[in-house]
This record gives structure tokens, sequence and C-alpha cells, in this order.
DNA sequence: TGCGCTCATGGCACTCAGTTCCCTCCAGTA
DNA sequence: TACTGGAGGGAACTGAGTGCCATGAGCGCA
């Protein structure tokens, strides 16, 4: 039947009973399946489970949270695994080291993996959980990217650029993985999308239009089309004038 | 009071009564400003408005709905925008020209706006919804951008991650217009951010700080010192555009 | 004029997610 | 034995969203 995702740092040795949360998630699953997301409610998934349904929401805020068990811990990780690093570390090959990091976690479960991408497909309020939980990635990778960026012109929104890239080019590789069906090599998939991410942004990519940071501080150099609109010539100097 | 945003294509000769959307939205905000979105409850709604119950959800589909009402529109309007294009349009340019037709939406009711602004960063229900809205935003500009990428190599990826860079500079400068209380100038903002996108991606990068490697042909080049006046820059672009 | 049709609206009752409050059970402990 | 604290169960409540039906206004048509 459904894995059950990895437990969390409880203790290892549960030979008879699984703890209830896991039974839930089996559960869940086993039901939404057979009859669909929307037509199983959470007396139908506790009363597989054998538990109480106060249990249900004390172990998940919410319906939706038991087809997304293991996000919670998967962005603590990252969250940590941005602060340990150092300032050596080249900004954009951090952030796609971290999102390799959730890549990891689905790559742990296949079957359920591709299991939650079918439901998710087809149940948009499970789609819209899922891009709230995604945001929340991109925000992590954004913030650790903003930090790295202070000072530098347009910073936030060189992070918060790059974040995107980044959460779009590993859901790029994600999903092609999914479709089929966890056969082929998910970390290829992902690794070739980030690629291009880190070709695009990238050190030696000389990065995006960083402005004058090796000109003097006080010229500004402006680039435009003969024959652009004169306010709009206006409005990128005023723009670039205005820090942040 | 609150502004109502846009009606429909309906008639526009109604003086007495509101239609009952509008009234609907004025009530639904007022009362979400004064006690907060989840005290107020769709009862509390529909009695302020002077409409029944059912009707609510006649015009929106969930409570959510009636924060963004005019957010269906706009989508509808960038699909046209997109899908009535040529194939001589630039591709990064399309979805740039596709997200300002979202900041109008958003700089034609700057208060309405601005007050919202504040309703989704507070209230965790509202930004889910807020991304599911995005994302079909950023769906519309990626399956234009893979239709155009059809047959290069990754075709779908680049049309991914320009697309969810495109909507991350978007929301990046319209989301410091927003903090400035609509104070500031929005399409400066956005244009400025999403320059560096199409510097990016761009095929040709005629923007702000472009990579100089273009013909010089078709560039100005103004050096200025920051400080000086706006009006001696803009005499000195209009000085050297004139000369043709 | 009156008949029937359609459509917008209101009202009522229902399902179900999520919460609040309180209960029991059980383990550890003095 | 009594106390205590935490895990789980259960009843009742709130509120969002839906289905069903009644009403009433407008409208074509005989």
């Amino acid at each position: 039947m459904s894995e059950a995702p990895r437990r969390g740092p409880a203790s290892d040795a549960t030979p008879p009973k699984p703890p209830i949360r896991d039974s839930l998630v089996a559960a869940a699953f086993q039901l939404f399946l057979e009859h669909g997301y929307e037509q199983t409610t959470v007396d139908d998934i506790v009363t597989l489970a054998g538990v109480g349904r106060r249990s249900f929401f004390r172990y998940f805020p919410s319906k939706e949270d038991v087809v997304f068990p293991d996000h919670e811990r998967c962005l603590a990780d990252m969250t940590e695994f941005l602060s340990s690093g150092t300032d050596e570390d080249d900004p954009v090959e951090r952030v796609c080291d971290a999102a390799r990091l959730v890549l990891r976690m689905y790559a742990e479960n296949p079957t359920f993996s591709v299991q939650r991408y079918r439901l998710t497909r087809k149940v948009p309020g499970l789609r819209a959980y899922e891009l709230s939980v995604v945001w929340r990635y991109e925000r992590a990778l954004a913030e650790y990217l903003r930090v790295r960026f202070a000072g530098r012109r347009d910073g936030t929104l060189h992070a918060d650029v790059i974040a995107a890239a980044v959460v779009a080019a590993h859901n790029n590789g994600l999903r092609s993985w999914l479709r089929s069906d966890g056969q082929g090599d998910a970390a290829a998939a992902v690794d070739h999308a980030l690629g291009h991410v880190r070709d695009t942004f990238g050190a030696k990519g000389a990065g995006i239009a960083a402005p004058a940071q090796e000109e003097p501080e006080d010229v500004v150099v402006v680039i435009s089309k003969r024959g652009t609109p004169m306010w709009r010539v206006v409005r990128e100097i005023e723009s670039t004038l205005r820090q942040d």
C-alpha cells in the first residue's frame, strides 16, 4: 500500500503499531486514491485509521496537510542548510544545492511522490496548497540571496528573480520526472535544469547587468535605443537614481 | 468609502443603485478593514450589502474571491493579449508587456490595491489565494513562451524560467510600489525591474545598463554625474537624440 | 389581458472542515 | 493512595459552501 513518509526524529523502535501520524497518512492516501480527495471526509480517514477525529487535527492543521506530511521538515532542513553556509560559497550554487534538498525528499519515496503528484494535479485545493508550500521554499531562497546581495544595487530584485528562476527550473525537472512515473533519473533532470540557471546567473556568467559595479561612484551610464519615447527614458533614469 | 473596482462591460447608466456585485465588494472591504478578514463572516457582508446570503456565492465562488474581484477579467485580458501577438514580436518583450497589464489593473485603483495588499500580507488564507492567482498568470506567460520556443532545445525549460523571472520581477516592482502606499511611480518601478529581466533573457538588450555589445548605430550613451539636475540630463538626451 | 416562460434573487436546510471544551486513560511519582 | 500532566476521545459549536425550491419581476405571445 502507499508507503508512509519518513518519521520524525522520534524513537526508531516501533515494531508492532505504527504511530498515529503514519496511520493517518496511510489511511488518507488509500481513500484519496480510491474515492478521490474531495469525496473523502476526515471522518472517513479517522475511521479507517482507527483514531478519534480530534486526533487528526492534532497531527495535521488541515485536511490538506496530510497530503504533504514531510514538507515542514524539508523546509526546516533547507533554511538550516542555507544558514550554515559561508561567505565563500557562490550564492547561486548554494541556492541550487538547497533546491536539490527538496528533490531528494521527493526522490526518497518515488511512488508516494508520483501518487501525490497525480492528486495535486487534479484537485485545485491541493494545487493551491502546494503553491503556498513552494512559495515558502522560494522565500527561503530569496531571503538568503537578499542577504548575500545586500549592498549590491538592486540586490533584492536580483535575489527575487534568481530565487524564482531556481524554483521554476527545479520544478520543471521535478515534474518531468514525476510524469515519467518516477522511472527516469530525477537528479539528472533537475541538474540539467539548474545548469541553465547557473549559466544564466552564475558567477562566470557575469550576472545580470550589474550596473556600474566597477564604475566610479558618481557616474551613471544610460544606454537607450534610439527612438525610445522620452518619457520612458526619463522614467528609467529616475528609477535607477532612486536608491532602492 | 472604499472604491469599487471597475464594472464589467455592462450598461454604463446605473445612477441610483450600484449593482449587487459592487455592493458586496464595498461591504466586504469595509468590514475586512474594520474587523479583520477572519472576524468577518459572509453573513455580516450580505447583511451590510442588503442582499441575500445565497447571492453572495452566486457572484463569488468563495469568500476569498471577493478580495480579488477583477483578476479574472485581467487574466482574460492577458491571455487575449498574448494570443493576439505576431511572430515578429520579441517573446520576452511580449511577456513583459503582458505583465504590465496586471500592473495597470493595480494602478487603476491605488487605494483599493494598497488596502488589499495590507490584507493579503496578514491573512495566510488570502496569501494562498493570491499565490494561486499569480500562478495562473505565470502559466499563461509560460504557455505563450512554450509555443514561441517550440522546437528550440529545452524550450519549455526556458519558457518556465523566463515566465517565473518576469513574474518575480513584476511582483518585486509592484510590491515596492504598494509598500509606498501607492505614492511612487508604479510603472517606473515595474519597468525598472522588468528591464533587468529583459537584459538577462531578451534578444536585444536595449535598456538601462545593458551589456554594451550592441551595434553603436542603435544606441545612445549618456554619461552624467550623479547629482546632476534632472532637467540637465533630459536636455542632454534630447539634444543627442535630435541629431538624426 | 392573461398565460407561460425565463431569470435573478431570497430563504432554508444540509454537509463538512475546523475549533472549543471537557472527559477518560495512563504513566510516573511522592 | 493520591496527585499530576500529557495523550487521546468525543460532543457540540461555528462558519463556508451547496442544493433545492419558492417568489417575483420582466417579457414574448396568443
